[in-house]
DNA sequence: AAGAATTTGTTAAAATATAAACAAGTTGTG
DNA sequence: CACAACTTGTTTATATTTTAACAAATTCTT
């Protein structure tokens, strides 16, 4: 396993990605660390570094190709592979992701959306049916299902997460708010919004205690 | 400006809050750092260390209070002063946040919901209604606002951050795919879902490509 | 009650991450 | 074409974070 590329800069390539695009989108061809540095609010030297993790992107005395850089980032962060993505728990998180379109551009396809209640089977998000969890461990498999976004209450998350491993899910998208345990070649992305929330409580009233 | 405790020991404490919450639950009066460490997948050294940068709250051959730390770190988070919150943006992911309860629970008072779409003006979202963006600043004053949680498209991101700092917003949950720039007494606490999401296809592209 | 077993707070060491410095190559200019 | 201005990749230095180590204090056990 290589342990050789930090959390830390794999996880500001998606920002990193923003900016590129943004400026290929202005029509910008090339641009140098420095340029991005002061854009970005980050040294010149940790974007040289970052980029040299994964190979020589730029150019001395030139600088950086957009539309190149931006491509090689894609691809680093598989986004010229499609995914297909369910959705376990139709509940107002997973409705509001499901509807969020600009993951498919991305190639984040989402392919169905699960819950355990009966009220909600049949209903319709974005053109799909809610099903019944029962049907989840065969619709993985039919459908060559990859990522799975976890929108559910904790009570039941390590049960459902336990499903998706044994039926080969290799990514989860997870929004309850436990720690999942999984084997380590299955990859789990948090996102504990509340954290966040209490994140934020913080940093607010440490600076409202030091007027 | 108190630079002392690093932004890694505050994502921490909101996990170790829920670690204790479910200890008090359970009923367990006491805790080690090594026990604690353990159900936590971290070193017993780096609980010390954080919980330390607050004050001694445990005690040699004892351990720590569970009650007592869950409350203080209740107080460091900000968790024991009621917030009063509005909501940017009444799409998918605003209904889906005014709706989740659970933070109501943590003292954050859903106040009110704003969009720029006269579509939604008046529709009922948690017995509220949600009302144009030409109410928001008398509403901020008013209502005496805490947090703006901004659930918006990132085109007039940037316009509604504005108008916030302007109204004497402090803390802002930025949903929104830009990076805001406010003033350095107004706290920002971004949540880039995009970015969660490629970070977790970078993981799997990589672990994939290791196979 | 005495000694063994815990366990913290804290200091010291190791590991990691960030920033600065600079040689080597590229581009632009007169 | 030669020389100045850039700019990268990489090495070296600095700063930060994490882990280990341990003295001092507390609890448990016999």
């Amino acid at each position: 396993m290589d342990r050789g590329i930090s959390q830390a800069v794999i996880a500001r390539l998606p920002r990193y990605l923003r900016y590129l695009g943004d400026l290929k989108d202005c029509g910008v061809e090339r641009i140098s660390s420095q340029e991005l540095s002061k854009m970005m609010n980050v040294t010149a030297s940790q974007i040289r570094q970052d980029f040299n993790n994964f190979g020589g992107f730029g150019q001395q005395g030139y600088g950086y190709n957009v539309e190149h850089l931006y491509a090689e980032i894609s691809k680093l962060l598989g986004l010229s592979e499609k995914h297909h993505l369910v959705i376990i728990g139709a509940g107002n998180l997973g409705r509001a992701i499901a509807n969020y379109m600009n993951f498919e551009r991305r190639g984040f396809l989402f392919k169905g959306i699960f819950d355990r209640d009966p009220e909600l089977w049949g209903k319709k998000i974005r053109d799909m049916e809610v099903q019944p969890m029962e049907n989840l461990e065969a619709f993985i498999k039919e459908q060559d299902i990859d990522i799975a976004v976890m929108t559910i209450p904790k009570t039941g998350a390590v049960e459902v997460a336990e499903i998706l491993v044994k039926n080969g899910i290799k990514a989860i998208w997870n929004f309850a708010h436990v720690d999942l345990e999984v084997p380590k070649d299955v990859q789990v992305e948090n996102v504990h919004l509340s954290d966040s929330l209490m994140k934020l409580s913080y940093k607010l009233a440490k600076n409202q205690s030091e007027i």
